[in-house]
RNA sequence: GGUCCCGUCGUCUAACGGUUAGGACACCAGGUUUUCAUCCUGGCAACCGGGGUUCGAUUCCCCGCGGGAUCACCA
């Protein structure tokens, strides 16, 4: 173990989307390839937005995605709690040792005071700054005033990870609150004190931050907290390019993509790719890959748009890559109802022949019902199909009765006896593969596509392939 | 508007002064004796603009332009 500590703090307010996942991710990273500890902390400091149950969500998100942590809410650790809300002690101390330093006062203003000094500032075309108002003779701090820092301006130069150097100057620093009226601590103050206390040697988090950095350096300072290493990630941009991706522009909650066929796997490495590469060429990763590869100095320092189709892609990809049994497994929750009384071996050989199809694990009904259930003939897929339109009823009842008789006749039933007797059947027709086979595949499966004939046919077995040529015979 | 960050194919990106600017996704065409998919081959497609510095700039500097973030008793 090193003693490096890095730390993925959400505040229990909803759902966990990409964005998110993928700081959690780089954190997690940092710290597993550097043999150091990852810990999760909740940020539960504003009890108006916090939503029930979102705290067990981002758990469950974390566990499905396969991003572990050490120390945590339901964890425990040698720093907890990790909750905030169960801190407020570690920061009221922290709080009046800044009191008596001199460098937190009560602020005296009601907010409709603090929001008319902002709109004076707003007339006058000036930015507005609450140290401009810093009263002369604060009040004694007794818990039901805002406390407000008392800062230092001054210009800050620091380095982050990923964005490099950074320089700002005075005008950017103002007294921020501390803690609130209600009690608790704001963000600006309570992850300093956290980070500090938890001894997190990194912070990683969204690039949103970087404009607060100032402050925040002038509270380490004034806290005496020496500075850990810093590093903000460029956001992930919505599909238009045109903002960060959030939840009201169809930011999706990572678990719904679990839900919907994608595996964690698979959401991980292209969540990964999504602003960082190795600089090989390589293009998908695993949690391992990653784990040795990952490193912030290679994050990007430009937003990324977030593209659906290069996620099913990789989706396909690490489906393709799996075995059968992996796959099958995977695989489990995502079956047609009416597999449910078909057995293992027989649907571990319908998955074989549809893993290559598969974008993800949703698609399986889609691709696979006809197997397990008499499908309803649809006319349509016969007068739509450019290569069979041309056929009349009586031309095509031939050519599906010599299929009927040829495949009744064979002793064996295999892929291979199969393919033997439809190439032929191709001889003796004179058809095209074109027509004859589409016929055959439309008869049998009525679905808009399946895997090779021979295939389907021999998972079908000989009665219900003759069983079904029959049937579309006597439609019409 | 102030402050900070960013700017290579439609998208994700490689390049750390010298390349026919590479790869991948998407798209298009062809092949693998049926469809869909896989796989293979090929194609289309980019350095935001203008000044410098330099023998030479996508790369370094400056100015524009464009995009984003942030300016809360939210995080």
């Amino acid at each position: 173990m090193t003693n490096i500590r890095t730390r993925f703090a959400p505040s229990p307010t909803g759902f966990l989307h990409v964005g998110g996942i993928r700081t959690a991710l780089f954190a997690h990273l940092v710290a597993r390839q550097a043999g150091g500890t990852f810990v999760l902390r909740f940020e539960d400091t504003d009890k108006k937005r916090e939503v029930e149950g979102s705290a067990e969500h981002l758990i469950a998100s974390l566990a499905a995605t396969g991003i572990s942590y050490d120390e945590g809410p339901d964890k425990g650790g040698d720093y907890g709690p990790y909750i905030q809300s169960q801190r407020l002690e570690i920061y009221q101390k922290w709080a009046h040792k800044l009191i008596s330093a001199g460098r937190a006062y009560a602020d005296p203003y009601s907010s409709a005071e603090v929001q008319a000094f902002r709109e004076q500032a707003q007339a006058n075309k000036k930015a507005f700054l609450y140290r401009d108002h810093r009263p002369e003779n604060p009040p004694v701090w007794d818990g039901t005033q805002p406390l407000r820092f008392k800062s230092d301006p001054k210009a800050y130069t620091w380095h982050d990870e990923v964005m490099g150097d950074i320089t700002t100057g005075p005008e950017v620093i103002d007294d921020l609150i501390l803690i609130k009226s209600d009690g608790y601590p704001t963000y600006n103050f309570a992850h300093i004190v956290d980070d500090s206390e938890m001894k997190i040697t990194h912070v990683i988090r969204g690039q949103e931050f970087i404009s607060s950095m100032p402050n925040f350096l002038n509270l380490y300072d004034a806290l005496g907290v020496s500075w850990p290493l810093f590093a903000h990630m460029p956001h992930i941009m919505n599909e238009q390019g045109n903002k960060k991706l959030g939840k009201r522009d169809g930011a999706k909650d990572v678990l719904d993509y679990i839900r919907d066929g994608y595996l964690p796997e698979a959401l991980i490495s292209f969540i990964a790719t999504l602003g960082w590469n190795d600089g090989t060429t390589k293009e998908v990763f695993t949690h391992d890959d990653l784990v040795t590869g990952f490193s912030l100095a290679r994050v990007q320092r430009s937003g990324a748009r977030f593209d659906e189709k290069r996620l099913l892609w990789v989706n396909g990809h690490f489906i393709r890559e799996l075995s059968l049994d992996d796959l099958y497994d995977k695989a489990h929750d995502f079956w047609p109802e009416q597999a449910s009384k078909a057995d293992d071996a027989f649907k571990k050989r319908v998955l074989q022949l549809v893993q290559d199809r598969l974008k993800t694990l949703a698609d399986l009904p889609m691709m696979t019902t006809y197997f397990f259930e008499e499908p309803s003939i649809d006319m349509s897929l016969i007068t739509n199909n450019k290569q069979l339109k041309k056929l009349d009823v009586q031309a095509r009842n031939e050519y599906l009765q010599a299929t009927y008789d040829c495949l009744a006749a064979l002793p064996e039933w295999t892929a291979e006896s199969i393919q033997a007797a439809l190439n032929e059947l191709l001889e003796t027709t004179g058809q095209k593969p074109g027509v004859l086979f589409s016929l055959i595949r439309i008869a049998t499966t009525w679905a808009q596509f399946s895997p090779q004939l021979n295939d389907t046919l021999e998972l079908l077995g000989k009665d219900i392939t003759l069983q079904r040529i029959k049937t579309a015979i006597d439609a019409r």
